[in-house]
RNA sequence: GGCGACAUAGCCAAGCGGUUAGGCAGAGGUCUGCAAAACCUUUUAGAUCGGUUCAACUCCGAUUGUCGCCUCCA
């Protein structure tokens, strides 16, 4: 049985989609002013792995992910590169599919953008206005009026009152009260604009999400998601706004995933210690990048450093080493994992609100399993090693071919010809019995970071 | 100031009211021309102070500390 940490209730509940077999996810996605960094990353591979792991389990997922591509920040950046802002977010998007491509994350089922949902978002704010939870202000914005949602505040936890004495909120003379927050927005002379029925403008932020969820997944689903900073006041104001249009229940469980930190700071762009992928998967394979955010639990908080990194390259490694005579042993598919012990262990430990560093500790129980097993039965290793590989497909891990993992390397490392010819030296050098010689070239390779492994079948290497 | 989370061995990181987490690193061993890998054995735990209990790392309370959100941010 399946159990989520609902930020909500702030606990783990059993899950009970709305409708049996099918569950309706709605992941908040980029504002597309930038290149995706380590958080995007986190966010995408994160629910990426929930969702694959659901799937497994027989649930039919239709999972939203949404593009943000209007907006303050992306009016700003292209205003300052001097184009338009549609060429911007263009080459954003793109570039967002390229790394999330990279890092193994499957496309989700829609991908909706909000450039796209005009009509949807004038409509619900139409509504907002109609039924009194809003008002259009002199200068052509609309706000949503916080008082008049009773509700206001469940989901981080807060109450009003607070909200206006804690206040670090910049008062707009044109709001009726500071905590109101901005539906749509007038456009200010030259700007990028949608006609309304309060004149040109274009979407406050919070309202494009509300707008499109409800499109796409009715107004009422089953699990909307995203990054450790959204609670408030994103997905707060997304309840207010969906929950006062529709009548209905938004949501019935919040998923958040932790945050991410650079060498134990936050990660911020102030501090210049921002990451984006494409940066990262420059030094590291994508797989060490995925095995990094999936070896944590999604909702704790994670730290970004070499050591780290360095960390989750060890642990791959010594996946990959135990996998390296079985090359081509296809992985177990779902049925065949059924009749698994190992499988029935991770299934358990996953079902606990996606506990994948326990289900990677499984993974290692059946590496030494699996390398215990190659000394003496060699048909036993195969299908351990069909059954690591199938695990490991579940988390978008162990995917590449043993040896090319194992010997990947920098473009300005030794080539593998130059190594393959060292090597025939060395193997000429012991069959004379030249060993002096032999350990000159082990020594050589060695200070370039290349070790060799010899055995019965001849001499192997790979880079450290 | 308000709300919330977390404190586990050298490092990273889980579960669990009583029975080995796991990985990396360290030590010893088997194997090897030498190594590496692998396997076996093994050393370092549960911030502090109280309480509940036959029994607490695990529950409760307090203290201290770290961090997050409250403003754009995944």
């Amino acid at each position: 049985m399946l159990k989520i940490y609902n930020t909500l209730s702030r606990q783990k509940e059993t899950f009970q989609p709305l409708h049996e077999g099918k569950v309706n996810m709605y992941v908040c996605g980029m504002t597309v002013y930038d290149y995706c960094h380590l958080g995007h990353a986190r966010v995408l591979v994160a629910f990426d792995l929930i969702v694959n792991y659901m799937r497994s389990q027989g649930y039919d997922v239709t999972y939203v992910r949404n593009i943000t591509d209007i907006d303050d920040k992306i009016l700003n950046r292209a205003a300052e590169n001097g184009e338009p802002f549609e060429k911007l977010t263009d080459r954003f998007i793109t570039a967002m599919h390229e790394d999330e491509a990279k890092l193994g994350v499957t496309s989700p089922s829609m991908e909706p953008r909000a450039t796209e949902h005009l009509p949807e978002i004038i409509a619900m704010v139409e509504n907002l206005v109609e039924n009194g939870y809003a008002y259009a202000a002199d200068n052509g914005d609309v706000y949503f009026a916080v008082t008049k949602f009773a509700d206001y505040g469940k989901l981080s936890k807060k109450n009003l009152d607070e909200l206006l004495s804690g206040a670090r909120v910049e008062v707009a003379d044109s709001k009726k009260d500071a905590r109101d927050f901005a539906l749509w927005k007038a456009a200010k002379e030259g700007e990028a604009s949608w006609d309304s029925p309060w004149g040109p403008g274009r979407p406050g932020w919070h309202i494009e999400c509300s707008a499109m969820s409800t499109g796409c997944l009715g107004s009422t689903f089953d699990i909307h998601g995203g990054g450790p900073d959204l609670p408030f006041p994103h997905h707060e104001n997304e309840i207010a706004q969906s929950e006062a249009a529709t009548g209905q229940k938004y949501v019935n469980y919040w998923m958040h995933a932790g945050a991410v930190r650079v060498d134990d700071e936050k990660m911020s762009k102030s501090l210049g210690n921002f990451f984006t992928i494409r940066e990262i998967l420059e030094k590291y394979h994508p797989e060490v990048v995925r095995y990094f955010l999936v070896s944590s639990h999604y909702r704790s908080s994670i730290n970004y450093s070499e050591d780290h990194l360095l960390e989750a390259k060890a642990g791959l490694e010594r996946f990959y080493t135990a996998l390296r005579a079985y090359g081509d042993v296809v992985p177990l598919d779902l049925q065949a994992l059924e009749g698994s012990e190992n499988y029935r262990r991770f299934v358990t430990v996953m079902d606990d609100d996606f506990n994948t560093r326990e289900a990677i500790a499984v993974m290692f129980d059946l590496a030494r399993e699996l390398n215990t097993q190659s000394k003496v039965d060699a048909e036993a290793a195969k299908q351990l090693a069909a059954e690591l590989k199938g695990l490991g497909a579940l988390f978008g891990l162990l995917q590449a071919e043993p040896e090319s993992f194992l010997q990947a390397g920098a473009d300005d490392a030794i080539s593998a010809e130059q190594i393959e010819t060292l090597i025939a030296d060395r193997t000429q050098a012991k069959k004379d019995k030249n060993y002096a010689r032999a350990d000159e070239i082990r020594q050589e390779l060695l200070a370039q970071g290349v070790v060799l492994e010899d055995s019965r079948e001849g001499t192997k290497w790979r880079r450290e």
